[in-house]
DNA sequence: TCCTGGATTCTAGCGCCGCTAGAGAACAGG
DNA sequence: CCTGTTCTCTAGCGGCGCTAGAATCCAGGA
């Protein structure tokens, strides 16, 4: 049955070209601006094509935040591995995950701001989200400390990213000492 | 004027009966909930009521963030007074400071995830949020250390604070070890 | 080559949103 | 009791997410 082969390729290339545009749109335009009608405009075809993809606009958001999942996963793991030593490591992952906010600003929302239905901190989360938390573990484990479990030093560790990505964005913090703070953070945090 | 003043008190009356309400309904169902429609109704007026109060629903989240962050400030000074010694009470800011966007989680949107169309970080940053921030100043700036100014030593504590309050709340992080994570934050941030 | 039946896509429309123009009611001051 | 202003409401605009049912397309068989 190649024909049923064929479109199922082509499904899943329109799939991937709904998910590609609502994070292009996004990233142009914010997600306010993500709506069905321009999203199926952009794709060409009418709205309820997307619907025959996805559930809703949620789930386009979650498949957006899926994909920068994944990216942000390399993203770190090739920074980190260009440093030496433990203390540089974790440098080099605060400011890749400040940069990869910074640069994606839709995707970062999609993953960790805006409601994609993903589950989290679960056993049936996703993959790519378990693998980008994995590569922030990969890095900032060595630093946690003998009394501290790895996994709470990332989540802190995260955590205080994230407060960093997200109220450096909103423009809640001085735009200018990012890098001062940056260290701060790393200096204290980090125990090697 | 007798008149006049009455009707000045009246309009004062009213306005703090929308932001109250709104505030309301936004802890009783999701700022999404948060419909002009649904507020007029509430407040027993018509929509172009609201307008005649606030240029849009934009303003109206504005105003509850700036009561909100009038409360806040009490809130955190409140539970640092109430403790001793320098580690004591960053313990105790901390805690209160999730406790707080715990128990009002639509306020907590209000000041720091949703644009409520307020300038922060800069010279006519509305009083009550630089209040708020100079309460966390008040018991954080003794624990930056030496060569750390008090002001960023605060905001990457925020920002770390910040962190864990909504990735918690939206189930990026185990809800169990909640505490284990700010004794570590605690103990590792600040310097005494 | 032409049917045909199922899969696919579209048109049209539902109830809701934020917001506003202009009609109408209310009321203070003469 | 008027009257002019001030306030409030009704009604409606364009756009939102989403969906029912009509229209179209097309693979596979006659």
């Amino acid at each position: 049955m190649s024909v049923q082969e064929r479109k199922e390729r082509e499904r899943a290339d329109r799939e991937r070209l709904i998910v590609a545009t609502a994070r292009e749109l996004a990233e142009q335009q914010g997600w306010d601006a993500v709506t069905t009608r321009r999203l199926a405009e952009r794709i060409e075809y009418s709205q309820p094509v997307l619907y025959s993809h996805f559930r809703g606009k949620r789930e386009i958001v979650g498949a957006v935040a899926l994909l920068g999942a994944a990216e942000m996963a390399t993203t770190l793991r090739t920074a980190s591995s260009a440093a030496d030593g433990p203390r540089a490591r974790v440098t080099a992952l605060a400011r890749s995950y400040l940069g990869f906010a910074e640069r994606n600003p839709a995707v970062y929302d999609a993953m960790f701001r805006l409601d994609g239905g993903l589950v989290f901190a679960a056993e049936d989360t996703p993959e790519p989200l378990k693998d980008a938390f994995a590569a922030m573990l990969e890095s900032l484990g060595e630093a946690a400390g003998n009394s501290v479990h790895p996994a709470l030093f990332t989540e802190v560790f995260w955590a205080a990213l994230h407060g960093l990505a997200t109220l450096t964005r909103a423009g809640r913090l001085p735009p200018g000492d990012a890098e001062k703070r940056v260290e701060l953070l790393v200096s204290r945090l980090a125990m090697m």
